[in-house]
DNA sequence: TATTTAATATGAGCGTGCTCATAATAAATA
DNA sequence: TATTTATTATGAGCACGCTCATATTAAATA
C-alpha cells in the first residue's frame, strides 16, 4: 500500500478543494455534497468514505485555517501579557484566518460548535472545541499561579467565544472592528471573573453537588 | 366560518399535543413529522399548513411554557431587587417551566435559538428571543436610570443566556443545581459589565464606526 | 335546495444527507 | 504470472423535511 495511499491523500485534497470553493460561493447550506463529489471528480458516496458528515467537511476546513492561526499565535506571543490580553490576541487572531470563510462558518458552528450539542467523546483526534479549550486552560493556569480553572469557568468562556464568533459572522462593520471590541469587553469579564472568584465565594460548582 | 375555525383550533391543539408527547419520549431528531402527523390523525402535509416547519412547532410549545414563566415572574416580582437578582429570577423561572422539555429543547435551540442564527426581521408576532429580549432592555433601562442598554450589550446577555440553557439542558446534578450557580454568576457577570461600562470607556460600539 | 366560491386536507413526489450491497482495483501470495 | 485477499469506489436507494397540484369540504349565494 503506498501508491494507494497517495491517491487517497491527492482524493482528500481534491474533496477538501471542491467543498471549499462551494462553501465560499453559495454557503453551506445551499451547497450539496451531490455537488461536491462532482466537482472532485468522485461518486456521491465516495465522499462519505473520506468524511463521515458534511459538517465534518466544513469542520475540516475550518480546523485548518485555525491550525495556522494557532502556529501564529504561539510563535509571536508575549509572555508578559496579562491573560485578557493573550485571550484576545488568540481569538483575535483566529477570526483573521477565518475570514475567508465568514460567510458559512457562523451557519456551520450554529450545529457543531455549539455548546448546546453535547461534547463528543472521542478519544481520538480532539475536536476543535477541546482543543481551543485545552490551549485556554493553559493560558488560565498559567496566570493563575498553576490553578486549574474548574469546568464551569471553560464553559463560561466556551460560551463567550462563540457568542463573539456569532457575532461576528454578522458583522458589518468596514472590518469587524465592532467584533473586536466585543471581544475585548468579553475577554476582560472573564478575567475578572476569574479573579473574583479566587477570593470569592466558589462553593457549589467543583464537585459539592454532583451526584 | 365558524365550525371551521373551531375546528382548526382543535386539529391545532391535537398536532400539538402529539409532538409534545412523541418530542418528550423520543426527542427532537428522533421524532418525524409523518410520526406527529399519524399520532395526531392528520395527513401529513397538514401539519404544514399549521406549523411552517417542525422547528417552529417545537419552539410553539417551548413558548407557551415561556409564556406562564413569563406570567409568574411578573405577577411575584419584588421591585426592589438588584438588576443581576431579577434577571437571575427570571430565568430560574423560565427554567422550572421548561423541565418537562429538558431532554430536548437543546437540540432544538441549537439551531433556532443560537446567536448565530441571523435575527428574523418578522414584523408580525415577535419571537422568544426579542421577546425575552425586551422584557431584559426593561429591566436593565429601569436599573439604570432610563438608559438604553446598546445592542451588543444586548447580544452579551443573550449569549450568556444561550450558555446557561446549554449547560442546563445536560446538567446532571440532582436538581440541575449547578446551572442555578452559573447562572448566578452569568447573571452577576452581566451586571458588573453594565455598571463598569456606564463610567468606563465606551467609545466604538455605539454608532461610531458602523460605516 | 341547488350551485358557486373559498378554505382546508391530502399524499405522491422532490431534493436532501447519508447508507450499503456490489463492483472495481490494488496488494499479497502461490 | 496467475490467484487470492484486502481496500477503495460506486450509485441505487432510504428516510427525512417539506411542497404543491388536486380532492374534499364548508360557507356564501341564487
Amino acid at each position: 500500500m503506498r501508491i494507494t495511499a497517495q491517491n487517497k491523500q491527492k482524493t482528500r485534497e481534491r474533496i477538501h478543494r471542491a467543498a471549499r470553493k462551494l462553501f465560499q460561493n453559495k454557503g453551506f447550506n445551499e451547497t450539496t455534497t451531490r455537488h461536491i463529489a462532482a466537482e472532485a471528480h468522485i461518486a456521491t458516496g465516495t465522499l462519505f468514505n473520506y468524511f463521515p458528515t458534511k459538517e465534518s467537511l466544513a469542520m475540516a476546513i475550518v480546523s485548518e485555517s485555525l491550525e495556522q492561526a494557532k502556529h501564529e499565535f504561539h510563535d509571536r506571543r508575549n509572555g508578559s501579557e496579562a491573560l485578557d490580553e493573550l485571550l484576545f490576541d488568540q481569538v483575535a487572531v483566529s477570526l483573521r484566518y477565518l475570514r475567508p470563510h465568514r460567510g458559512y462558518v457562523g451557519g456551520v458552528l450554529d450545529r457543531t460548535w455549539s455548546p448546546l450539542v453535547a461534547v463528543p467523546d472521542s478519544r481520538d483526534e480532539p475536536d476543535l472545541r477541546v482543543q481551543h479549550l485545552q490551549t485556554v486552560r493553559e493560558l488560565v493556569s498559567a496566570s493563575l499561579a498553576g490553578t486549574e480553572p474548574p469546568v464551569i469557568t471553560l464553559h463560561l468562556y466556551w460560551t463567550l467565544f462563540l457568542g463573539v464568533i456569532a457575532y461576528w459572522a454578522d458583522d458589518e462593520s468596514p472590518h469587524q472592528e465592532d467584533t473586536l471590541v466585543l471581544l475585548d469587553q468579553s475577554m476582560k469579564l472573564f478575567a475578572n471573573s476569574l479573579s473574583e472568584a479566587a477570593d470569592g465565594t466558589e462553593e457549589g460548582i467543583n464537585g459539592t453537588s454532583r451526584s
